[in-house]
DNA sequence: CTGAAAGCGCTTACAG
DNA sequence: CTGAAAGCGCTTACAG
């Protein structure tokens, strides 16, 4: 039957002019309120709903947001990262909060990005979220400063512009995790994870790890360090060369869950017990690390409040109102892999 | 400087007609050849996009399709099952190859969902993933039916609709299940997941692997069955209920691999040893079952040719085209949790 | 408080 | 092969 109900429709069963039956629906205050609520009856009754192409159309503005996950390259096609996934919740949440509408895109971080849902007013603003290796990225990201281009991206600085960046507190969760690995009674320590300036949020987090040794007399040249990318599998192969290494150690920080996963498989494999030969540690605090065995003692970063703060801080770039936060403090959670009582339930 | 650049600014440019732009942008073979790559040239120097609001509105259609995620209602807010992020992926890229743009939404299945992507024109068509009680969902569908909007959903068949449904064949799933627990000299089972009606999924999971046991004498009766929603801890709490029953197994087929996770937990927890004293086996192969330990065997279900059907049978339904496949097999993923030789690899 | 009118930026018959 | 014109369905000055 039906040809989808316009605004005219509506106007004419409820005898006055479409002008007016549009400020009714948008609830506008000038329009008398017997009127108001008479054409909103008939709207509802007809199941009409705005043409949102008609009406970003008209207005300029998409009330849509798009957020780019881009993939390490040499990561595994199908498997994403955990992390991103559950940061993908939270923003998926939060838009719906703000009533944005969220578009997701998936990307090679080596493509030309799709980056213009702006350009084609698809999206009002674009998130950006994925670990990356930082010098290639920031091309990319000058490019969309150029363009003005309204982005947030969680992680990597944005040269001349830390409001558009939100991030945790890196060095302050590798502290963490060094004071724990301390208290818990080790003092030979590896670490695990890329650590050069290509990966900004890793090498904070070795430089917290390394700060909080410092305070037990332990300098950054007694602490082996092993590249890994943030997989279970580089994790693995960068503990089997430490251990091939032959230095002794008795407690492993891995720069991300993922890696310390794969870190425990090959410990495991080798026949050496996780927490009493050596300790893991891991970043993140993804699902897996609860399902692991031993749990994995990591250091929590609050999806749920990066993603809150990731889309209020794009809008308000989109509004032009000043950012006023943009840090995340990570957090300590204890389970079972550095030999500290962890609590079964979790 | 500038506002954004439209068809209009490169018609002058060019020295053409803002028709013209249109046809040449879009690849027409109408317009001169000469003619066309100067206007694309001028385009791409201009950093030109479409507007796509205006091009949407204009051809009536939105090139975007919505996914609706919706979950249990008793699962914690932040937890989404590792499955379904995983076919969101799959999902995602499916999209991008078909030049469609995805817009994400996480729903309760308790509430009026917000699926009016459709009357909105926000989208073409709709995407509906969860496992949910099937009975709340089928009214929900049934409205969906009568607006006459284009969706597909996973797993839940929609009355009189079987093309609608794309799925595993999760009776062979279950059959599989059960022949494997079989191979690996195991006769005393028990079944962990939800069986009723309510779970159609879950249900024809069961319904395989009892059919699998009777080739070897095994009623049904003789295969208690302990209720679970898809979690972890519920898989944990049932496997408790089942060791406290005294009844005496050797073997457990969970309907999901959250659930065979809290089993095995569970076991550890009460010294039991898997696979030695219980074999465990799980649905789904999230990538949780490779890093668990040990290692979970389950049954795999294909994401990517899933995401892949559901996007490419959604655009069919829209085309007005035939639907001719709608069914994934599943297949058998061997680790160590039911006694087999596993591949340490995985 | 309400209406007539313009216009957002495209695509596509229609005419040549 | 190209152009002039209509129209997709809204929102919002402008006028009353």
């Amino acid at each position: 039957m039906k040809d989808k109900a316009t605004s005219f429709d509506i106007a004419y069963l409820a005898g006055v002019s479409q002008s007016t039956v549009s400020r009714a629906l948008r609830d506008s205050p000038q329009v008398n309120k017997e009127t108001r609520e008479k054409v909103q009856a008939i709207a509802r009754q007809l199941n009409y709903k705005v043409d949102k192409n008609a009406s970003n159309l008209r207005k300029q503005r998409s009330s849509t947001l798009a957020l780019l996950l881009f993939e390490d390259p040499t990561t595994d096609e199908s498997l994403i990262n955990p992390f991103f996934l559950s940061m993908l919740g939270s923003i998926t949440r939060a838009c719906a909060r703000n009533g944005q509408d969220l578009l997701v895109s998936f990307q090679q971080l080596s493509d030309d990005w799709h980056a213009d849902y702006e350009d084609s007013k698809k999206a009002d603003g674009i998130i950006l979220l994925g670990y990356g290796d930082y010098v290639d990225y920031e091309e990319k990201l000058a490019k969309l400063l150029a363009q003005q281009t309204h982005f947030v991206c969680w992680g990597a600085e944005v040269l001349g512009h830390p409001e558009f960046t939100i991030r945790s507190n890196n060095w302050q969760g590798g502290y963490l995790a060094g004071e724990h690995l301390l208290n818990t009674g080790h003092r030979h320590f590896a670490f695990i994870g890329n650590a050069s300036e290509g990966s900004p949020e890793f090498s904070a987090r070795y430089q917290g790890f390394i700060d909080a040794l410092a305070k037990a007399g332990i300098t950054p040249q007694q602490v082996p360090h092993f590249d890994a990318i943030s997989t279970e599998s580089a994790g693995d192969q960068a503990t089997a060369a430490l251990l091939d290494s032959g230095v002794s150690i008795d407690a492993i920080f891995c720069a991300s869950d993922l890696i310390a996963i794969g870190v425990m498989r090959c410990l495991k494999r080798r026949g050496i017990n996780v927490p009493e030969q050596i300790a893991v540690m891991g970043f993140d605090d993804i699902p897996a690390a609860s399902f692991a065995s031993p749990g994995l003692s990591t250091i929590q970063q609050d999806t749920s409040k990066a993603g809150e703060l990731l889309v209020n801080n794009l809008l308000k770039l989109i509004n032009n109102q000043p950012i006023t936060d943009n840090l995340i403090e990570p957090k300590l959670v204890v389970r079972q892999s550095c030999g500290a009582a962890g609590n079964s339930a979790n």
